[in-house]
DNA sequence: CGTGGTTTTGATCATAATCAACGTCTGTGG
DNA sequence: CCACAGACGTTGATTATGATCAAAACCACG
Protein backbone atom coordinates (compact mmCIF):
# COMPACT_ATOMS: atom_id res chain seq x y z
CA UNK A 1 0.00 0.00 0.00
CA UNK A 2 2.75 2.26 0.99
CA UNK A 3 4.24 2.46 -2.55
CA UNK A 4 1.38 3.92 -3.62
CA UNK A 5 1.85 7.46 -1.79
CA UNK A 6 4.06 9.50 -3.60
CA UNK A 7 4.37 12.08 -0.86
CA UNK A 8 1.97 13.49 1.72
CA UNK A 9 1.75 17.75 0.50
CA UNK A 10 0.88 20.94 2.37
CA UNK A 11 -0.24 23.05 0.43
CA UNK A 12 -0.95 26.93 2.13
CA UNK A 13 -4.21 28.76 1.87
CA UNK A 14 -4.85 30.70 -1.55
CA UNK A 15 -2.25 27.54 -2.82
CA UNK A 16 -3.58 25.35 -6.10
CA UNK A 17 -3.19 21.61 -5.34
CA UNK A 18 -3.61 21.57 -9.53
CA UNK A 19 -4.12 23.67 -12.38
CA UNK A 20 -6.71 23.44 -14.64
CA UNK A 21 -5.38 22.11 -17.81
CA UNK A 22 -2.37 20.29 -15.73
CA UNK A 23 -2.27 16.63 -17.10
CA UNK A 24 -2.39 14.59 -13.98
CA UNK A 25 -1.50 10.88 -13.23
CA UNK A 26 -2.55 11.32 -9.51
CA UNK A 27 -5.55 11.01 -7.10
CA UNK A 28 -5.66 13.01 -3.82
CA UNK A 29 -7.20 12.49 -0.62
CA UNK A 30 -7.25 15.67 1.72
CA UNK A 31 -5.91 14.84 4.97
CA UNK A 32 -6.30 17.95 6.64
CA UNK A 33 -8.02 21.23 5.75
CA UNK A 34 -10.63 22.25 2.77
CA UNK A 35 -9.96 23.39 -0.92
CA UNK A 36 -12.58 24.80 -3.63
CA UNK A 37 -12.57 23.10 -7.00
CA UNK A 38 -13.48 25.65 -9.62
CA UNK A 39 -13.45 26.08 -13.50
CA UNK A 40 -11.74 29.20 -15.26
CA UNK A 41 -13.54 31.41 -17.85
CA UNK A 42 -11.60 33.14 -20.33
CA UNK A 43 -12.35 36.64 -19.02
CA UNK A 44 -10.66 35.40 -15.75
CA UNK A 45 -13.74 34.83 -13.95
CA UNK A 46 -14.21 31.98 -11.67
CA UNK A 47 -16.98 29.38 -11.38
CA UNK A 48 -16.85 27.21 -8.32
CA UNK A 49 -18.07 23.74 -8.47
CA UNK A 50 -17.52 22.34 -5.26
CA UNK A 51 -15.57 22.27 -2.20
CA UNK A 52 -14.14 19.25 -0.12
CA UNK A 53 -13.31 18.74 3.48
CA UNK A 54 -11.06 16.49 5.15
CA UNK A 55 -11.38 12.38 4.22
CA UNK A 56 -12.51 13.61 0.74
CA UNK A 57 -10.73 12.79 -2.64
CA UNK A 58 -9.90 15.16 -5.32
CA UNK A 59 -8.90 15.02 -9.00
CA UNK A 60 -11.17 12.74 -10.23
CA UNK A 61 -12.34 13.85 -13.04
CA UNK A 62 -8.77 13.62 -14.46
CA UNK A 63 -8.42 9.87 -13.73
CA UNK A 64 -7.88 8.97 -17.10
CA UNK A 65 -4.63 10.59 -17.64
CA UNK A 66 -6.46 13.65 -19.79
CA UNK A 67 -5.65 16.85 -18.09
CA UNK A 68 -7.83 18.30 -15.05
CA UNK A 69 -10.80 20.01 -15.92
CA UNK A 70 -10.62 22.09 -12.83
CA UNK A 71 -8.61 24.34 -10.65
CA UNK A 72 -8.57 22.85 -6.63
CA UNK A 73 -7.11 25.73 -3.98
CA UNK A 74 -7.07 25.51 -0.24
CA UNK A 75 -9.22 27.64 1.70
CA UNK A 76 -7.00 27.07 4.80
CA UNK A 77 -3.26 25.17 5.26
CA UNK A 78 -4.10 21.91 4.35
CA UNK A 79 -2.47 18.25 3.98
CA UNK A 80 -2.98 16.14 0.88
CA UNK A 81 -2.21 12.71 0.17
CA UNK A 82 -1.04 12.30 -3.37
CA UNK A 83 -1.43 8.85 -4.85
CA UNK A 84 -0.13 7.72 -7.87
CA UNK A 85 -2.94 6.16 -10.74
CA UNK A 86 -0.95 3.87 -12.33
CA UNK A 87 -0.05 2.40 -9.25
CA UNK A 88 -3.09 2.14 -7.97
CA UNK A 89 -4.65 0.92 -11.25
CA UNK A 90 -1.35 -1.69 -11.06
CA UNK A 91 -2.54 -2.64 -7.57
CA UNK A 92 -5.92 -3.07 -8.05
CA UNK A 93 -5.63 -5.76 -10.58
CA UNK A 94 -4.53 -7.48 -7.51
CA UNK A 95 -7.27 -6.27 -5.17
CA UNK A 96 -10.26 -6.50 -6.63
CA UNK A 97 -11.74 -4.36 -3.66
CA UNK A 98 -9.52 -1.81 -4.19
CA UNK A 99 -10.63 -1.46 -7.33
CA UNK A 100 -14.61 -1.55 -6.75
CA UNK A 101 -13.69 1.35 -3.84
CA UNK A 102 -12.81 3.00 -6.46
CA UNK A 103 -15.63 2.69 -8.64
CA UNK A 104 -17.75 3.23 -6.16
CA UNK A 105 -16.03 6.43 -5.17
CA UNK A 106 -16.62 7.67 -8.98
CA UNK A 107 -19.80 6.69 -9.36
CA UNK A 108 -21.04 8.29 -5.86
CA UNK A 109 -18.95 11.44 -7.32
CA UNK A 110 -21.62 11.29 -11.21
CA UNK A 111 -24.64 10.86 -8.23
CA UNK A 112 -23.39 13.90 -6.28
CA UNK A 113 -23.27 16.48 -9.56
CA UNK A 114 -26.10 15.10 -10.54
CA UNK A 115 -27.94 15.32 -7.34
CA UNK A 116 -26.59 19.57 -7.44
CA UNK A 117 -27.61 19.71 -11.42
CA UNK A 118 -31.49 19.24 -9.87
CA UNK A 119 -31.47 21.31 -6.58
CA UNK A 120 -29.58 24.06 -8.01
CA UNK A 121 -32.55 23.88 -11.08
CA UNK A 122 -35.25 23.74 -8.73
CA UNK A 123 -35.29 25.65 -5.75
CA UNK A 124 -35.09 29.70 -4.82
CA UNK A 125 -32.14 31.21 -3.58
CA UNK A 126 -32.85 31.34 -0.01
CA UNK A 127 -33.53 27.16 -0.43
CA UNK A 128 -30.04 26.43 -2.07
CA UNK A 129 -28.38 28.69 0.37
CA UNK A 130 -30.52 26.36 3.43
CA UNK A 131 -29.39 23.30 1.63
CA UNK A 132 -25.89 24.21 1.23
CA UNK A 133 -25.61 25.28 4.93
CA UNK A 134 -27.07 22.14 5.71
CA UNK A 135 -25.02 19.96 4.03
CA UNK A 136 -22.03 21.78 5.22
CA UNK A 137 -23.26 20.79 8.80
CA UNK A 138 -23.72 16.85 7.98
CA UNK A 139 -20.50 17.01 6.80
CA UNK A 140 -18.72 18.52 9.82
CA UNK A 141 -20.86 16.49 11.89
CA UNK A 142 -20.23 13.31 9.87
CA UNK A 143 -16.57 14.27 10.66
CA UNK A 144 -17.37 15.04 14.29
CA UNK A 145 -17.37 18.59 15.12
CA UNK A 146 -20.72 20.18 15.91
CA UNK A 147 -23.27 20.44 13.31
CA UNK A 148 -24.98 23.71 15.21
CA UNK A 149 -22.16 25.64 15.43
CA UNK A 150 -18.77 25.79 12.50
CA UNK A 151 -16.77 28.16 10.75
CA UNK A 152 -17.68 28.90 6.99
CA UNK A 153 -13.88 28.56 5.03
CA UNK A 154 -15.02 30.69 1.71
CA UNK A 155 -16.02 33.96 1.17
CA UNK A 156 -19.72 34.70 -0.22
CA UNK A 157 -18.28 35.22 -3.19
CA UNK A 158 -17.55 31.82 -3.11
CA UNK A 159 -20.90 30.84 -1.95
CA UNK A 160 -22.67 32.66 -4.82
CA UNK A 161 -20.10 30.84 -7.27
CA UNK A 162 -20.68 27.71 -6.16
CA UNK A 163 -24.87 28.48 -5.51
CA UNK A 164 -24.79 29.95 -8.96
CA UNK A 165 -26.31 33.56 -7.87
CA UNK A 166 -24.48 36.66 -7.13
CA UNK A 167 -23.39 37.55 -3.83
CA UNK A 168 -25.63 40.44 -2.96
CA UNK A 169 -28.24 37.58 -3.10
CA UNK A 170 -26.42 35.46 -0.87
CA UNK A 171 -26.34 38.22 1.98
CA UNK A 172 -30.21 38.79 1.01
CA UNK A 173 -30.73 35.48 1.74
CA UNK A 174 -28.76 35.34 5.03
CA UNK A 175 -31.28 38.14 6.07
CA UNK A 176 -33.88 36.10 5.43
CA UNK A 177 -33.02 32.68 7.00
CA UNK A 178 -32.24 34.91 9.71
CA UNK A 179 -35.51 36.65 9.95
CA UNK A 180 -36.98 32.88 9.20
CA UNK A 181 -35.15 31.91 12.95
CA UNK A 182 -33.15 28.85 11.04
CA UNK A 183 -29.83 29.67 10.71
CA UNK A 184 -27.81 32.70 12.15
CA UNK A 185 -24.55 33.41 9.93
CA UNK A 186 -22.32 36.44 11.22
CA UNK A 187 -19.61 37.17 9.19
CA UNK A 188 -17.80 33.67 9.14
CA UNK A 189 -19.46 32.19 11.99
CA UNK A 190 -22.34 29.86 11.45
CA UNK A 191 -24.87 28.85 14.21
CA UNK A 192 -27.79 26.44 13.10
CA UNK A 193 -30.64 27.90 14.80
CA UNK A 194 -33.31 25.52 14.69
CA UNK A 195 -32.01 22.02 12.58
CA UNK A 196 -35.34 19.98 11.96
CA UNK A 197 -36.46 23.05 10.94
CA UNK A 198 -33.92 23.69 8.58
CA UNK A 199 -34.30 20.03 7.17
CA UNK A 200 -37.91 20.37 6.59
CA UNK A 201 -37.20 24.01 5.31
CA UNK A 202 -34.82 22.16 2.98
CA UNK A 203 -37.21 19.40 2.14
CA UNK A 204 -39.41 19.72 -0.74
CA UNK A 205 -39.32 16.87 -2.82
CA UNK A 206 -35.48 17.25 -4.76
CA UNK B 1 -16.04 -10.69 -24.28
CA UNK B 2 -19.33 -12.55 -24.94
CA UNK B 3 -20.28 -14.18 -21.71
CA UNK B 4 -20.51 -10.52 -20.68
CA UNK B 5 -23.30 -9.67 -22.54
CA UNK B 6 -26.31 -10.84 -20.91
CA UNK B 7 -28.89 -10.22 -23.66
CA UNK B 8 -29.95 -7.27 -26.15
CA UNK B 9 -33.22 -6.01 -25.37
CA UNK B 10 -35.36 -4.10 -27.12
CA UNK B 11 -37.88 -1.51 -25.54
CA UNK B 12 -40.37 0.34 -27.20
CA UNK B 13 -41.71 4.16 -27.04
CA UNK B 14 -42.25 4.93 -23.37
CA UNK B 15 -41.19 2.03 -21.59
CA UNK B 16 -38.06 1.77 -18.89
CA UNK B 17 -35.13 0.25 -19.25
CA UNK B 18 -34.59 0.85 -15.65
CA UNK B 19 -36.46 2.44 -12.59
CA UNK B 20 -34.93 4.62 -10.05
CA UNK B 21 -34.75 2.90 -7.01
CA UNK B 22 -34.31 -0.46 -8.30
CA UNK B 23 -31.09 -2.18 -7.34
CA UNK B 24 -28.74 -3.07 -10.81
CA UNK B 25 -25.65 -5.07 -11.51
CA UNK B 26 -25.98 -4.05 -15.19
CA UNK B 27 -24.59 -1.41 -17.52
CA UNK B 28 -26.33 -0.21 -20.85
CA UNK B 29 -25.34 0.22 -24.27
CA UNK B 30 -27.90 1.94 -26.57
CA UNK B 31 -27.96 0.10 -29.73
CA UNK B 32 -30.33 2.15 -31.87
CA UNK B 33 -32.93 4.51 -30.37
CA UNK B 34 -32.72 7.40 -27.83
CA UNK B 35 -33.41 7.51 -23.81
CA UNK B 36 -34.06 10.47 -21.59
CA UNK B 37 -33.29 9.77 -17.77
CA UNK B 38 -34.66 11.02 -15.10
CA UNK B 39 -35.54 11.67 -11.03
CA UNK B 40 -38.40 11.72 -9.86
CA UNK B 41 -39.73 13.68 -6.82
CA UNK B 42 -42.33 12.87 -4.50
CA UNK B 43 -45.52 14.86 -6.14
CA UNK B 44 -44.94 13.05 -9.40
CA UNK B 45 -43.26 15.94 -10.80
CA UNK B 46 -40.50 14.63 -13.10
CA UNK B 47 -36.61 16.32 -13.64
CA UNK B 48 -35.04 15.34 -16.68
CA UNK B 49 -31.20 15.13 -16.10
CA UNK B 50 -30.00 13.45 -19.68
CA UNK B 51 -30.60 12.53 -22.93
CA UNK B 52 -28.51 9.33 -24.28
CA UNK B 53 -28.33 8.05 -27.85
CA UNK B 54 -26.86 5.27 -29.76
CA UNK B 55 -23.40 4.64 -28.42
CA UNK B 56 -23.75 5.66 -25.15
CA UNK B 57 -24.01 4.62 -22.09
CA UNK B 58 -26.57 4.15 -19.38
CA UNK B 59 -26.93 2.94 -15.64
CA UNK B 60 -22.93 4.38 -14.79
CA UNK B 61 -24.20 5.95 -11.72
CA UNK B 62 -25.25 2.86 -10.43
CA UNK B 63 -22.29 1.24 -11.00
CA UNK B 64 -21.50 -0.16 -7.40
CA UNK B 65 -24.77 -2.52 -6.58
CA UNK B 66 -26.12 0.30 -4.97
CA UNK B 67 -29.89 1.03 -6.98
CA UNK B 68 -30.08 3.27 -9.73
CA UNK B 69 -30.61 7.07 -8.59
CA UNK B 70 -32.35 7.49 -11.99
CA UNK B 71 -35.15 6.03 -14.24
CA UNK B 72 -33.92 5.52 -18.31
CA UNK B 73 -37.47 5.69 -20.63
CA UNK B 74 -36.85 4.80 -24.15
CA UNK B 75 -38.03 7.98 -26.53
CA UNK B 76 -38.62 6.07 -29.40
CA UNK B 77 -38.25 1.90 -30.35
CA UNK B 78 -34.87 1.47 -28.90
CA UNK B 79 -32.17 -1.93 -28.74
CA UNK B 80 -29.64 -1.68 -25.79
CA UNK B 81 -27.02 -4.44 -24.90
CA UNK B 82 -27.10 -5.06 -21.26
CA UNK B 83 -23.88 -6.04 -19.69
CA UNK B 84 -23.75 -7.78 -16.48
CA UNK B 85 -21.37 -5.43 -13.86
CA UNK B 86 -20.08 -8.25 -11.55
CA UNK B 87 -18.91 -9.63 -14.90
CA UNK B 88 -16.91 -7.03 -16.27
CA UNK B 89 -15.48 -6.63 -13.00
CA UNK B 90 -14.04 -10.31 -13.43
CA UNK B 91 -12.47 -9.92 -16.71
CA UNK B 92 -11.59 -6.29 -16.58
CA UNK B 93 -9.05 -8.22 -13.80
CA UNK B 94 -7.27 -9.72 -16.36
CA UNK B 95 -7.89 -6.77 -19.11
CA UNK B 96 -6.40 -3.49 -17.59
CA UNK B 97 -7.44 -1.69 -20.55
CA UNK B 98 -10.93 -2.89 -20.20
CA UNK B 99 -10.68 -1.65 -16.83
CA UNK B 100 -9.39 1.64 -17.55
CA UNK B 101 -11.74 2.44 -20.59
CA UNK B 102 -14.07 1.50 -17.77
CA UNK B 103 -13.00 4.38 -15.70
CA UNK B 104 -12.77 6.56 -18.55
CA UNK B 105 -16.26 6.28 -19.09
CA UNK B 106 -17.07 7.06 -15.40
CA UNK B 107 -14.42 10.10 -15.55
CA UNK B 108 -16.13 11.40 -18.41
CA UNK B 109 -19.58 11.57 -17.15
CA UNK B 110 -18.23 13.22 -14.29
CA UNK B 111 -16.72 16.02 -16.56
CA UNK B 112 -19.81 16.10 -18.32
CA UNK B 113 -22.44 16.72 -15.44
CA UNK B 114 -19.87 19.18 -13.56
CA UNK B 115 -19.60 20.90 -16.87
CA UNK B 116 -23.54 21.03 -17.16
CA UNK B 117 -23.85 22.43 -13.64
CA UNK B 118 -21.73 25.23 -14.86
CA UNK B 119 -23.43 26.27 -18.02
CA UNK B 120 -26.85 26.12 -16.40
CA UNK B 121 -26.02 28.52 -13.69
CA UNK B 122 -24.31 31.01 -16.01
CA UNK B 123 -26.09 31.53 -19.21
CA UNK B 124 -29.70 33.26 -19.97
CA UNK B 125 -32.62 30.44 -21.12
CA UNK B 126 -32.07 31.42 -24.76
CA UNK B 127 -28.73 30.63 -24.69
CA UNK B 128 -28.98 27.43 -22.66
CA UNK B 129 -31.28 26.61 -26.00
CA UNK B 130 -28.96 27.14 -28.37
CA UNK B 131 -26.22 25.11 -26.31
CA UNK B 132 -28.47 22.05 -25.88
CA UNK B 133 -29.38 22.31 -29.50
CA UNK B 134 -25.76 22.40 -30.69
CA UNK B 135 -24.79 19.87 -28.27
CA UNK B 136 -27.54 17.88 -30.30
CA UNK B 137 -26.36 18.63 -33.48
CA UNK B 138 -23.00 17.46 -32.86
CA UNK B 139 -23.80 14.38 -30.79
CA UNK B 140 -25.68 13.66 -35.08
CA UNK B 141 -22.67 14.98 -36.84
CA UNK B 142 -20.54 12.39 -35.01
CA UNK B 143 -23.17 9.45 -35.64
CA UNK B 144 -23.36 10.27 -39.63
CA UNK B 145 -26.16 12.13 -39.33
CA UNK B 146 -26.62 15.71 -40.30
CA UNK B 147 -25.68 18.60 -38.59
CA UNK B 148 -28.04 20.72 -39.84
CA UNK B 149 -31.07 18.76 -39.92
CA UNK B 150 -32.73 16.55 -37.26
CA UNK B 151 -35.54 15.64 -35.49
CA UNK B 152 -35.92 15.97 -31.87
CA UNK B 153 -37.30 12.97 -29.63
CA UNK B 154 -38.19 14.58 -26.85
CA UNK B 155 -41.07 16.53 -26.31
CA UNK B 156 -40.64 20.77 -25.01
CA UNK B 157 -41.70 19.51 -21.35
CA UNK B 158 -38.87 17.29 -21.72
CA UNK B 159 -36.17 20.00 -22.89
CA UNK B 160 -37.87 22.61 -20.70
CA UNK B 161 -36.78 20.47 -17.08
CA UNK B 162 -33.55 19.34 -18.94
CA UNK B 163 -32.57 22.77 -19.23
CA UNK B 164 -34.12 24.16 -15.89
CA UNK B 165 -37.20 26.70 -17.33
CA UNK B 166 -40.47 25.88 -17.89
CA UNK B 167 -41.81 24.71 -21.25
CA UNK B 168 -43.68 28.32 -22.24
CA UNK B 169 -39.59 29.72 -22.18
CA UNK B 170 -38.57 26.94 -24.35
CA UNK B 171 -41.04 28.11 -26.81
CA UNK B 172 -40.38 31.66 -26.29
CA UNK B 173 -36.84 31.15 -26.87
CA UNK B 174 -37.61 28.90 -29.98
CA UNK B 175 -39.15 32.15 -31.27
CA UNK B 176 -36.00 34.41 -30.02
CA UNK B 177 -33.43 32.05 -31.93
CA UNK B 178 -35.51 31.85 -35.05
CA UNK B 179 -35.78 35.79 -35.21
CA UNK B 180 -32.09 35.63 -34.92
CA UNK B 181 -32.26 33.90 -37.61
CA UNK B 182 -29.81 31.20 -35.75
CA UNK B 183 -32.18 28.18 -35.56
CA UNK B 184 -35.79 27.23 -37.26
CA UNK B 185 -37.08 24.99 -35.02
CA UNK B 186 -40.98 23.73 -36.31
CA UNK B 187 -42.40 21.18 -34.31
CA UNK B 188 -39.94 18.59 -33.69
CA UNK B 189 -37.86 19.49 -36.96
CA UNK B 190 -34.67 21.76 -36.19
CA UNK B 191 -32.63 23.20 -39.22
CA UNK B 192 -29.63 25.28 -37.95
CA UNK B 193 -29.58 27.92 -40.36
CA UNK B 194 -25.88 29.28 -39.34
CA UNK B 195 -23.94 26.57 -37.71
CA UNK B 196 -20.73 28.88 -37.31
CA UNK B 197 -22.96 31.36 -36.10
CA UNK B 198 -24.82 29.32 -33.73
CA UNK B 199 -21.68 28.01 -32.16
CA UNK B 200 -20.20 31.82 -31.72
CA UNK B 201 -23.71 32.85 -29.81
CA UNK B 202 -22.78 29.65 -27.00
CA UNK B 203 -19.41 30.86 -26.73
CA UNK B 204 -19.68 33.16 -24.13
CA UNK B 205 -16.72 31.54 -22.17
CA UNK B 206 -18.40 29.09 -19.91
C1' DC C 1 -64.71 14.31 -36.46
C1' DG C 2 -64.04 15.03 -31.47
C1' DT C 3 -61.06 14.36 -27.50
C1' DG C 4 -56.91 14.89 -24.86
C1' DG C 5 -52.47 16.23 -24.99
C1' DT C 6 -49.02 19.17 -26.54
C1' DT C 7 -47.44 23.79 -28.29
C1' DT C 8 -47.83 28.64 -28.77
C1' DT C 9 -48.85 33.34 -27.43
C1' DG C 10 -50.33 37.01 -24.17
C1' DA C 11 -50.58 39.60 -19.63
C1' DT C 12 -49.04 39.99 -15.16
C1' DC C 13 -46.11 38.95 -11.23
C1' DA C 14 -42.01 37.37 -8.50
C1' DT C 15 -37.28 36.68 -8.18
C1' DA C 16 -32.77 37.70 -8.64
C1' DA C 17 -29.39 40.74 -11.42
C1' DT C 18 -27.47 45.02 -11.65
C1' DC C 19 -25.72 49.42 -10.24
C1' DA C 20 -24.37 52.13 -6.50
C1' DA C 21 -23.16 53.47 -1.99
C1' DC C 22 -21.59 52.53 2.43
C1' DG C 23 -19.81 49.70 6.37
C1' DT C 24 -16.51 46.30 8.18
C1' DC C 25 -12.70 43.41 8.56
C1' DT C 26 -7.65 42.13 7.77
C1' DG C 27 -3.22 42.54 7.17
C1' DT C 28 0.78 45.77 6.37
C1' DG C 29 4.01 49.26 7.09
C1' DG C 30 5.03 53.31 9.53
C1' DC D 1 -0.05 50.36 18.30
C1' DC D 2 -2.26 52.91 14.91
C1' DA D 3 -3.43 54.36 10.21
C1' DC D 4 -4.34 52.95 5.96
C1' DA D 5 -5.43 50.32 1.75
C1' DG D 6 -7.82 46.90 -0.30
C1' DA D 7 -10.79 43.25 -0.10
C1' DC D 8 -14.98 41.70 1.60
C1' DG D 9 -19.75 42.21 3.17
C1' DT D 10 -24.23 44.58 3.56
C1' DT D 11 -28.11 47.29 2.11
C1' DG D 12 -31.04 50.04 -1.10
C1' DA D 13 -33.26 51.29 -5.68
C1' DT D 14 -34.17 49.91 -10.15
C1' DT D 15 -34.38 46.71 -13.97
C1' DA D 16 -34.56 42.35 -16.52
C1' DT D 17 -35.59 37.67 -16.80
C1' DG D 18 -38.33 33.94 -16.38
C1' DA D 19 -42.52 31.98 -13.66
C1' DT D 20 -47.23 31.83 -13.50
C1' DC D 21 -51.94 31.99 -15.01
C1' DA D 22 -54.94 31.83 -18.81
C1' DA D 23 -56.56 31.11 -23.31
C1' DA D 24 -56.07 29.71 -28.03
C1' DA D 25 -54.13 26.90 -31.82
C1' DC D 26 -52.38 22.72 -33.23
C1' DC D 27 -51.71 17.81 -33.55
C1' DA D 28 -52.20 12.75 -33.17
C1' DC D 29 -55.05 9.22 -32.85
C1' DG D 30 -58.99 6.57 -31.57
Amino acid sequence: MDELIVCNLRIGRGAALYHAGTASRHLYFIRLGSFKTLYCCEQGHQLVTGFAMSNQALGLEAITGECHACSALALEDSEVMSISYSGLERLAQDMPALQANLNRLLSREIRRSQHMLITWGHYSAQERLAIFVLGLSRRFAARGYSAHHFVLRMSREDIASFIGVRSETICRSITQLRELQLVNIEGRNVEIIHLAQLEAFCQRGY
